[in-house]
RNA sequence: GGGCGAUUAACUCAGUGGCUAGAGUAUUACCUUCACACGGUAGGAGUCGGAGGUUCAAAUCCUCUAUCGCCCA
């Protein structure tokens, strides 16, 4: 590293400074795990790995800012640190990015063109279609070129991450350990596959889980329906989905309901379709609600679904994956109807469409005269009377989804649901609140974890399946491989026992074509990093992990998951602590959104205000508060920076001029009531700055640490500046310097995990010999002053202050310089307060350049108004 | 509708039972002092969202209420 310097740059210039330490910490490796050191000297950090689909957001570099100023105050604690770094690539966000940029679109049925190579630039009506592996070449394209652009991000802002430690979430070793960990949950009897309802989104195609869900709030009208008695007469229905008419199965309201009471045991029969359906009482249906009798469906809504559970009740399917209107055979099968013909030809009208036209063909035949159940008038009653209600929507989707039933692998987690509270208690959460977040959900949680998906660009499900004779699939004795063959790829691996030849042939095997959802490899990053399942002895070294930090609006997916597979593993916690960042709105307290096109970068700010000040700004915002974007705390930020080059400097150019025992310093100098007042306030800033890191509480350390920094240049160093230009001739001028010299040294070291370039900086100017990097010297403790004694007084320190504050208060209001000599000076105080001033008056004499011999006058009182001292000066002529 | 959090100076925020509620920014006046004008010194500025209550004592604890944000249904 650079040599010792005695001349200093006159200007602070960011640029050039903070890149040349980036390169040097790299050449170095100082940030290099050592897997040597035992488990209880590490600090392991399970690093979110970003989604790299796109840019970085300005929250995303506050947050990881707030995690390396943590691990940096654990590495100069002494402890080894694991900090890795994982680009979380695979998944929806990466394909939908990859449709967009070359224009494809993946159909798993095309086969693989070794000679293709996708393009830029084409026009959207170019959308060509590629086989499964083609696609996902052209993904990987894509995210390598994004997790460039990241990992140069990270490095600009200075993350001490061990970049021998990246991961990548859809390369070989994830896919390994996702598929392993699949396979031991099924070998738990905590994974298994079955035919049942699930969520789908009808554009992706594929069942999507609790956690992906998000409630919009959504336009809709409720369409009263006159639906017919087998026996005569007729009632209104009302619903906000008509199009479910041809599904509905079953009527049901209130068993207390007296309207209905007399109805149930009886059918009913359905307008247009004419089928009839058993009228039941249920506690679901909502008196209030409409006409307070309600239609059960295949499936219109969740309640539909738990209503069909408890019932025996068949299924009328009549809703596509894709999203449209099944054909349907009326008068056969469980489509009953008294008159098929009519239904039929009802039918046969919206078979096809999409939902949303089919609701208004429905709505239209339901307006037709004859379309009653009783074929008199029309069902439709009145107009439908619009309203907003809140629907049910994949949270990366556009259009509401749908309960259908479909053939998937879930994952056991509502029998789990007491264990899981019970990890989450044994975490500390920082804040503490975000806890409550943790529970709610899992106490909310209604359905297993449906783990596959039907898309491309994720990690294959390692299953395959027995094809019967007659080529029709085992889904009861699924084929899984051996933990020595993974990964793979049952789509082009042929499972043990079989060759290649009989891969969907019958009498041979199919493999399963789905991949797994996003958080299945997510979830798992402790044990990516610790290799769980593959080095049992890095596991144990490596797992739980010390830290989680992540924000609080994935504490229901990441979080939450993450909790889920280190129970069902290793009965575990993944981690000791979860640090919870906030979000950065914009300055109007909006959440930030590519929609709202309020979104910041961190690009631009780390260029032009660097990325110390960029640090000092993340570090300023508390775990779990969301913070307005505030661009003055960056200039607060710059002031600071620059406070402490020049501090670096005027201190270092009096080291460098003492004489004779210049360059060498040692703490055994301190002598003085004012040297040791001053080490007593900085023993508390190190005392009160280590509390609350060690309690998480960056933000208070960094107040603390920034209001001792501004106590010793606004006041230690202006009291002990003349005593200091004394050059070390003196008793009292070489403890001036040393404590200078320790003091500064000590807010190098505090200021590091902040600001990391600038204090590597100005620490090389002068201490490189003591620790080539400051990041790896020690953090501040009092026993390197433990032989410097406590001063006399422990107001001496404040009484000066408050003594040179009046003299300068006297002189601003007077109009003249602060150099003014003083020429009389009395100061009267109680006993108590002037003993404390005693062992100060010659440096309060010095830095309030008094000329005359100072009284000391001690009273019985003061009035109210004076404070701890009165002061009476008289002014002479400034030259 | 439920949960969690916030509401303190013009702005951004500290302050979880105890001196006269603090800081920075902004603002005002002054000082071109040999580290720093990207500076220094001193000052002005708040009935702590509202209403009740507990207490010798409340920004802080309790109840109700308003507004905002996030999460969930």
């Amino acid at each position: 590293m650079d040599k010792k310097t005695t001349s200093y740059p006159k200007k602070y210039k960011h640029f050039d400074m903070e890149q040349k330490w980036r390169d040097e910490w790299d050449n170095q490796g100082i940030y290099d795990w050592n897997p040597d050191v035992p488990r209880e000297n590490t600090y392991i950090v399970d690093t979110p790995p970003p989604t790299v689909s796109g840019s970085l957001h300005v929250g995303h570099a506050y947050s990881y800012a707030q995690t390396d100023v943590i691990v940096r105050y654990h590495r100069m604690r002494g402890k080894n640190i694991f900090y890795p770094m994982g680009w979380d690539d695979n998944g929806l966000p990466t394909e939908r990015r990859v449709q967009n940029v070359f224009k494809i679109r993946c159909e798993a049925h095309l086969h693989y063109d070794p000679n293709w190579k996708p393009e830029r630039g084409k026009k959207k009506k170019e959308v060509e279609a590629v086989s499964r592996r083609n696609f996902i070449e052209a993904c990987e394209i894509i995210t390598a070129e994004d997790e460039k652009a990241f990992e140069d991000t990270w490095r600009k802002l200075g993350l001490s991450v061990d970049w021998s430690l990246i991961y990548t979430t859809i390369g070989d070793h994830c896919r390994k350990i996702s598929q392993l960990s699949f396979l031991d949950l099924v070998n738990k009897g905590m994974a298994y596959n079955t035919e049942s309802i699930t969520m789908w989104d009808t554009d992706f195609k594929t069942a999507v889980s609790q956690a992906e869900v998000e409630d919009r709030e959504t336009g809709g009208a409720y369409h009263d329906l006159r639906f017919g008695l087998e026996d005569g007469g007729d009632f209104i229905i009302s619903t906000t989905r008509p199009e479910f008419l041809a599904a509905c199965i079953a009527v049901a309201a209130h068993p207390e309901d007296d309207r209905y009471k007399k109805y149930f045991g009886k059918k009913a029969v359905t307008p247009l379709f004419k089928a009839p359906v058993p009228i039941v009482a249920s506690e679901h249906a909502d008196p209030e609600k409409g006409s307070g009798i309600l239609m059960v469906c295949t499936f219109g809504d969740f309640a539909d679904v738990e209503w069909w559970r408890q019932s025996d009740l068949p299924i009328k399917q009549v809703i596509g994956l894709d999203g449209k209107i099944l054909k349907v055979t009326f008068g056969a099968g469980v489509f009953e109807s008294l008159d098929p013909q009519a239904a039929q030809q009802a039918h046969d009208q919206v078979a096809g469409l999409y939902l949303k036209q089919a609701r208004k063909k429905i709505v239209e035949l339901l307006s037709e005269e004859g379309s009653a159940a009783d074929g008199k008038g029309a069902a439709m009653v009145g107009e439908p009377q619009q309203i907003t209600h809140p629907v049910r929507f994949y949270e990366k989707g556009d259009r509401p989804l749908e309960f259908i039933p479909t053939r998937q692998w879930f994952i056991k987690i509502m029998e789990i649901k007491e264990e899981l509270l019970k990890q989450g208690a044994k975490i500390k959460w920082h804040p503490e609140f975000m806890r409550t977040r943790y529970d709610h959900w899992v106490e909310g949680l209604n359905q297993e974890w449906c783990v596959s998906r039907q898309r491309y660009f994720g990690v294959p499900l390692p299953v395959w399946y027995p094809l019967s004779a007659n080529g029709l699939p085992d889904y009861e004795h699924p084929i899984f491989p051996a933990k020595e063959d993974l990964p793979l790829d049952p789509l082009s691996d042929a499972p043990p026992g079989y060759s290649e030849e009989q891969r969907d042939k019958p009498g041979g095997f199919c493999g399963d074509p789905d991949v797994m959802d996003t958080w299945g490899t997510s979830s798992l990053t402790p044990q990516i990093s610790s290799y769980w399942g593959l080095d049992e002895e890095r596991h144990r070294q490596l797992f739980p992990a010390d830290l989680r930090p992540q924000a609080h609006d994935i504490i229901r997916t990441w979080a939450f998951y993450t909790i889920v597979k280190a129970w069902l593993h290793d009965r575990e916690i993944p981690w000791k602590h979860a640090a919870i960042s906030g979000f950065i709105l914009d300055p109007e307290r909006k959440k930030m959104s590519k929609s709202k096109g309020n979104v910041l970068t961190p690009e631009a700010l780390l260029n032009e205000h660097s990325s110390d000040v960029f640090r000092y700004w993340a570090s300023r915002g508390r775990l779990g508060v969301d913070s307005a974007f505030d661009e003055t705390l960056f200039k607060i930020g710059r002031k600071l920076v620059i406070k402490i080059f020049n501090a670096g400097k005027f201190v270092f150019t009096q080291l460098d001029s003492a004489k004779p025992l210049a360059g060498s310093f040692s703490v055994e100098h301190i002598c003085t009531e004012c040297d040791r007042a001053w080490i007593a306030i900085l023993r508390k800033t190190i005392a009160d700055a280590s509390r609350a890191f060690e309690d998480y509480d960056y933000t208070t350390a960094l107040q603390g640490i920034e209001d001792s920094f501004w106590n010793f240049c606004d006041n230690y160093l202006e009291i002990v500046k003349v005593k200091a230009y004394q050059g070390g001739e003196t008793a009292e001028s070489l403890s001036a310097l040393a404590g200078l010299n320790w003091s500064f040294k000590t807010f190098l070291r505090f200021f590091a995990p902040f600001m990391p370039f600038i204090t590597e900086e100005i620490w090389s100017w002068r201490y490189s010999d003591e620790s080539e990097s400051i990041h790896l010297a020690s953090w501040p403790s009092a026993t390197e002053v433990a032989q410097v004694d406590e001063p006399v007084s422990d107001k001496s320190f404040d009484a000066a202050k408050e003594v040179i504050s009046r003299v300068n208060g006297f002189k601003t209001t007077s109009q003249v310089s602060l150099r003014t000599p003083v020429i009389e000076f009395c100061v009267k105080g109680v006993e108590e307060y002037i003993n404390a001033l005693r062992g100060m008056i010659s440096y309060v004499v010095d830095a309030v350049n008094c000329e005359a011999e100072p009284v000391l006058e001690v009273v019985e009182a003061l009035p109210a108004e004076e404070g701890n001292f009165q002061v009476e000066i008289k002014l002479g002529k400034y030259k």
